[in-house]
DNA sequence: CCAGCATACCAACATGGTGTTGAGTTTGTC
DNA sequence: GACAAACTCAACACCATGTTGGTATGCTGG
């Protein structure tokens, strides 16, 4: 699925320096807007001034506000998912281990880039395009957790249970939404430093059950 | 669908619908509208021609159309709620009944008015009104979990282990997501059928670890 | 070197939703 | 039958969106 970042109308090449410094600007103009006000409260009036420009010259650049919100996301999930992938190799080695750095890597990528992180999820609700794109990451994720949880019972050292998919559809539902209403600083939420400890312990008790993995030496 | 609200008859007293009816009138032309369109995609007009008013006389009645999914989502609230409470006196005979008990009683309360639900969970995204309506109820739920918890390991049901808010509030945050992505259709999402297992086994096994408790004869 | 064409830009308009005003009509009550 | 409270709406002011129709600024190949 490509983002849909790039103007329909005449084949545009991306060769223009000036024109990309222009996309990258409304980007950041967003990302430094979100850090102060809600994603639906900024007009596309906004992001334009911000990067200098016409309301219609805006959409030369993307087709909505919820375009530009599309590409920030885009970069924080791939950074986010090379970190996680990173991680893989440990997972025969620790599992416990490579799970905790997982949800480590996303907790950080996701914090960094809070502001975009919540404002994501604010607009999926609403967007069919930003739910759709979220929708993606997500399903990559459960996939990845399937195999891992499989292999895991595969080997003997998580007992059967629950379908897989089931619990890591589960979990995953847990991690984003204690992730966003921690970083939203939302009433009832677990505090920052503490979501990673909850986060595994709750993964690796609904997988393993009572017997936590020990490390291979 | 519309009564005769308003046939303007020459002779009688048509007698006006009163307060109360209209009223109601617009929240049913809310919930029915939810089946088709998505909360943000309704206007404020298309409730008052619903309900057979102006849009200026809608505002006599609700001051935007939040309020009026704030008042349909308190109803879903307080019914669920009270399910929940009647299954609380099971919690030391059976807490394991307990806690499918009470699942399935939001897995009914939520489900059987599903538009509304999704409708909040988009709506509290975006509106501070919502959320917080959304925040106390998450909250009071926090507490009962808590209670629940340390009520358990009190008595040594089940092992020390996270802090008892922390724990409730990872999995209330899981029970949201699972429960909402279910009722919206989402891509990667529970089968609604296996709702109340998966989440079930969950808390069983975040709570007391490998070692379910059993019911007390 | 200049014609042509894609890029880059914007004033002005059309549209559609929101919330308010001010003036009207019922309806119950005394 | 008069008055207040409840109820109603046409018409307005406002604001955000997205489009139209045009201009300017290069870059490129003939």
């Amino acid at each position: 699925m490509a983002p849909p970042t790039k103007a329909p109308e005449r084949g545009r090449r991306a060769k223009r320096p000036t024109g990309d410094e222009r996309e990258q600007l409304i980007r950041e103009t967003l990302e430094s807007l979100l850090a102060k006000k809600n994603f639906h409260e900024i007009s596309i009036d906004d992001l334009a001034k911000g990067a200098g420009i016409s309301r219609p010259t805006f959409y030369f650049y993307f087709e909505s506000k919820e375009a530009v919100l599309l590409s920030l996301l885009d970069a924080i999930v791939s950074q986010a998912d090379a970190a996680s992938d990173e991680a893989q190799a440990a997972l025969e080695r620790d599992p416990a281990r490579f799970l905790r750095d997982s949800l480590s890597a996303y907790f950080h990528y996701f914090g960094e880039h809070r502001a975009v992180s919540v404002a994501g999820s604010e607009a999926s609700a609403a967007n069919p395009q930003v739910r759709s794109l979220w929708n993606g990451v997500r399903e990559r994720w459960v996939g990845a957790a399937v195999s891992a949880i499989e292999a895991e019972r595969a080997r003997g050292a998580a007992p059967d249970g629950l379908p897989a998919r089931d619990l890591a559809i589960a979990l995953l539902n847990m991690n984003e939404g204690v992730l966003f209403s921690s970083f939203a600083g939302e009433q009832p939420a677990v505090q920052e430093d503490h979501v990673v400890d909850v986060l595994t312990d709750v993964w690796l008790k609904a997988i393993y059950g009572g017997n936590p993995p020990e490390p291979r030496t």
